[in-house]
DNA sequence: TCTGGGGTCCTAGGACCC
DNA sequence: TCTGGGGTCCTAGGACCC
């Protein structure tokens, strides 16, 4: 058996921990510079506010119903999601962290009442992070999930659900559409309804060299998962990343050549940080930039520009003065940039690199110390305590009125109790 | 006025080899 | 008229996930 723990509305969940007077009342939660509600709460569900909606769309709604506003606050979410994990680790022989707000457990060979425990561990989470967790128990993963959506559809499960015999699974799938299926997105749920196939049960009664025409093996594995057949691994060892990826869109346009420097810089300085926690080098950098697709009316420029480094590289120097000359070349004058973003491709790991026959090994060595000092000083101080000049004042600018305090993370916005 | 960010895997097709 | 066969590697783009 596997599970699946899956944090309710989870951004919006983090936000109630500390704010127990919205408990019962709609919250939602905005996406980078409030553009788009990514959480909601249930309440803010019922109220027809959908996934990705833009907050200016959805204006009215929030004002006449009084809905709870929130900018991201990711340092909260990251940290409740830790604390979550550490119960689910606890309470689990193996887990796999899944994204911010979902995990896989393997239980595989235990032989134990999968739906206490299930419930159990849901209460378990509640009461050490006060987050409410989903848990859904089955023989597969996508099968797990389904059970987990069920525990949010139906309180009555407290929390935990389990979910085996076939004639339960049968008469759960006969009625869960088929586009709420983990790997069914919109593409494949298209042509599902178009061949008339509207229910996972439908999916299932499928002939599987058709599924496998139509949808190829991921397509495939789906369809096996549902018939309870175990297709998709379980990954407890997290893998380095292939590419790392810092980007943000602009609260306001950028058009000067200067001004998008110090912003590509920090997201520079952003990727190479991150590439050095999981000890990658890069061996070649994208940087890209375009302006807002959603104003019809202005000039439309996409701009991107490749750097190869031949013998990688993991240096917050060469990487960011990298990033700036790439970003000088790509630059067009005129135009209105809406985003911009650095990627780092093609990594390799850092231990045993090979030294290139032409390189300077005393300027090597300094550059590495320094390298070293950035990422030592940061760590103890804050993101940006040592910066490039070129990065400005180091922070990369959005527009986030409705933030809430750092609760957890920082010692001026812990929350105060008072005892009479 | 205002529209998110960060990933992975798979496949088809082109370029190349003998 | 007729135009081989078998393979690998790489890349771009699609589809999916949260």
């Amino acid at each position: 058996m596997f599970a699946l723990a899956d944090c309710n509305n989870f951004f919006a969940s983090c936000e109630r921990v500390f704010r127990p007077d919205l408990n019962g009342k709609p919250v939602i939660v905005l996406s980078n510079n409030d553009g788009c509600a990514v959480a909601r709460s249930n309440e803010a569900k019922a109220l027809g506010i959908k996934m990705g909606a833009p907050l200016f769309q959805i204006k009215d709604i929030v004002e006449r119903h009084d809905v709870a506003v929130f900018s991201s606050n990711f340092d909260l979410y990251g940290d409740m999601s830790r604390r979550v994990q550490a119960v689910l680790r606890e309470s689990a022989p193996s887990v796999e962290v899944y994204s911010i707000d979902e995990a896989f457990l393997d239980l595989r060979g235990l032989d134990i009442d999968f739906d206490a425990y299930a419930k159990a561990l849901s209460r378990k989470c509640w009461k050490y992070t006060s987050i409410p967790v989903s848990v859904g128990v089955a023989p597969t993963k996508t099968l797990a999930k389904i059970a987990s959506k069920l525990c949010k559809k139906y309180p009555k499960l407290r929390g935990g659900c389990y979910m085996h015999r076939s004639e339960d699974i049968e008469k759960v799938l006969r009625t869960y559409p088929v586009e709420d299926v983990w790997g069914i997105g919109r593409r494949s749920a298209a042509k599902l309804m178009d061949a008339g196939i509207r229910t996972a049960w439908q999916f299932t009664r499928m002939n599987p060299e058709t599924v496998r025409s139509a949808f190829a093996l991921p397509g495939l594995r789906t369809w096996k998962e549902l018939r309870g057949e175990p297709c998709i691994e379980f990954e407890d060892i997290v893998d380095a990343k292939q590419s790392i990826c810092v980007s943000r869109s602009f609260a306001k346009e950028i058009t000067e050549l200067g001004d998008l420097c110090t912003q590509i810089a920090n997201f520079a300085e952003s990727v190479v940080s991150k590439l050095r926690r999981q000890r990658s080098l890069c061996m070649e950098m994208a940087v890209f930039a375009f302006t807002n697709r959603f104003k019809e009316n202005a000039p439309q420029t996409r701009g991107s520009s490749l750097v190869t480094f031949p013998d990688g590289t993991d240096d917050h120097k060469a990487f960011v003065v990298a990033a700036v000359k790439a970003t000088r070349e790509m630059f067009r004058q005129g135009y209105a940039y809406k985003k911009a973003g650095v990627v780092a491709l093609r990594l390799e790991p850092s231990e045993g690199r090979t030294a290139s026959l032409f390189s300077d090994t005393a300027v090597e060595d300094r550059d590495a110390r320094l390298s070293g000092a950035i990422d030592s000083i940061n760590a103890t101080f804050g993101k940006g305590t040592l910066r490039f000049g070129v990065q400005g004042d180091g922070r990369i600018k959005m527009a986030r009125e409705h933030q809430s305090p750092h609760y957890t993370t920082q010692w001026s916005d812990i929350p105060g109790v008072s005892v009479k």
